[in-house]
DNA sequence: TACGTTGTATTAATCGATTAAGTCTCGTTT
DNA sequence: AAACGAGACTTAATCGATTAATACAACGTA
């Protein structure tokens, strides 16, 4: 028995009626009559053709059913940030439920021209590494949402990053504290360092730079004040960078009193190194981060930190790319007082 | 200035010659002179046309350099397991680097039929929780790799589960042990229980039941004996899971002395829960786990486990599927003997 | 009876490309 | 000078569907 596979064509000369006619069984029910339809689609079943080729679908109706997510840098690193992963677990329980497929996207790729064509919308979450993507998805005119950070033209999906580190700094900050901050990919280098007198890249989309914002303004508030030399720019969320700027900013003289991290995940490792040297936290040294990961509050002493719910942030973002509402909207987060402040 | 969209035709129109010149200019440079195509690509570029349409493109050439991805679960889970993000990281450096793109299947999807006419290939990473998936995936000839366990016809990527469990139990076991093991879906239950004398799942196919037959072995041969009241079954990697099962096999009485684990997420909770417990490790008890995460060969105290390397699994199993390579592969593993032996 | 409606099914154009086969022009070879 | 082959480009069929426009029959209504 060779396998050959059926179209459309084939069908409707086998049934003797016209394409016409299957492709509304599929497609149309009210385009024919509920007897022909059953018995056409039986007849599918039983000759062995599962319904229109998909791909020639895509063609002609333009839709694909495929969203991509654009993720800010390689899908490599990405899958193993606690903060992406439930942030891609919001986005798919949405997907799927609506019968759409998930592409993954590097954020780091040259273009996005070869899936532009086919895909039916995007959901960039947050700055792609490559910025002429960011710049491309707002020539095409495909719906796109955009998340943690903004493209001028889609609906962003955002917590206040401003407000949120100025709350949970205060909480930590007191009159005569020598402060530093760890931040999150403050300006364009590609390793761990002190950002000195570094002009910070793309300020007003970053949500580092509203972060920092936030901090500087509580900073101020309670009278302290904070150099380029004890704020330090690291690459991405991730605990080998992270541990560099830590093991650096905890042997400086003189050693902070409070240390501002702008992620959980960098806050833990400061934490870990803190330990390791005897620093005594939170007599000695105060540590606030930023996300709210289950680790962070899982591990002793727990984390103070601001809570956001990535996995309703990835949920909401894919609601709002298929509902074709252009709203942006502002998710809450939630403050938590842990044992490190 | 109104935006529309080129086609190929517009194009062709333009420059005043056939939609064949143009379409060769992308694709097939040596179907028209040098000079020629120049001018056509950078005319191209000066009125906006990007390329051939994607969708048009797959549709003809019935390739899309799409490849999707089947996950055991529904992606929700698999995405904050430690091992299958590893996994996947390895499968997307391979794609990324061939512009192959990558979608994400959930396995407790009902059809692949959706996407199967328009995706190039399938990795499917374990067997899918549902089992129709499978049987579909053979149907259609589609290239496809099967990883963790077994689908007739296609190339499966492994490592040898029976040997592997059987050394690392060895590592544990000594004569007059009472044993116990902690498995993974060994039956078709959606909570944890003991499987007394259920009949296990599709026994020739899952890696479970070769890891527990290298336990049997390993068992069999220190003089002990396990029966279905000292085994578990755990319907996913999962801590909450598991700590269910945990809490239940320390708290039973005659507790055993030595407990395998069929993954590192489930001995770091029985870990835990021991602790928590005051049973000391590995006085009192020995662990066993398996796939050497990196969390498990970081904390302390770390386990005793069978290493292997998801990226590199995934990595091959990409490279596998693209490169149409028909033989299957077996991976190396690695024993590491931890402290809790 | 004639006319408008409603319900079914068909015809044929279209989505945006790819590519085998064909045509035409030159330059070589004998 | 005739025949041949190579190179450059075009023609037209094809991939597998969707859907607006159309045709036709049966029915209700005035």
């Amino acid at each position: 028995m060779k396998k050959v596979k059926l179209t459309l064509k084939d069908v409707a000369a086998k049934l003797d009626v016209s394409t016409a006619t299957i492709s509304n069984a599929f497609n149309r029910p009210d385009q024919l009559s509920a007897a022909k339809r059953e018995e056409i689609l039986s007849a599918c079943k039983k000759i062995g053709y599962h319904g229109p080729n998909k791909a020639a679908q895509i063609l002609r109706k333009g839709q694909s059913n495929i969203v991509a997510l654009v993720l800010a840098d390689s899908i490599e690193y990405v899958v193993s940030d606690p903060v992406a992963s439930k942030f891609i677990q919001g986005v798919s329980s949405v997907l799927q439920k609506q019968n759409k497929h998930l592409l993954l996207y590097a954020g780091d790729s040259k273009s996005i021209l070869d899936v532009v064509d086919f895909v039916d919308g995007f959901i960039c979450y947050g700055a792609p590494r490559n910025a002429g993507l960011t710049q491309e998805i707002i020539q095409q005119n495909k719906p796109a949402v955009a998340v943690d950070f903004n493209i001028e033209g889609c609906p962003a999906i955002n917590i206040d990053n401003e407000e949120a580190s100025y709350q949970v700094a205060k909480l930590a900050l007191k009159e005569g504290d020598r402060v530093a901050i760890l931040g999150l990919r403050l300006i364009d280098a590609p390793t761990t360092c002190r950002i000195y007198d570094s002009p910070l890249v793309e300020t007003a989309r970053s949500i580092s730079h509203r972060r920092l914002d936030g901090y500087m303004r509580a900073i101020s508030e309670t009278g302290n004040s904070v150099g380029g030399d004890w704020i330090w720019h690291i690459p991405e969320s991730d605990s080998n960078y992270a541990r560099q700027a830590a093991k650096e900013v905890l042997s400086s003289s003189p050693r902070p009193d409070t240390i501002l991290c702008m992620s959980d995940i960098i806050a833990l490792e400061l934490l870990q190194c803190a330990m390791s040297m005897g620093i005594r936290v939170p007599d000695e040294l105060k540590i606030t981060g930023f996300d709210g990961i289950d680790e962070a509050l899982r591990t002793r002493p727990y984390l103070t930190t601001v809570c956001q719910s990535s996995l309703e942030k990835g949920a909401l973002a894919a609601t709002t790319l298929l509902s074709g509402n252009a709203d942006s909207s502002e998710l809450s987060f939630e403050l938590k007082t842990g044992e490190t402040t």
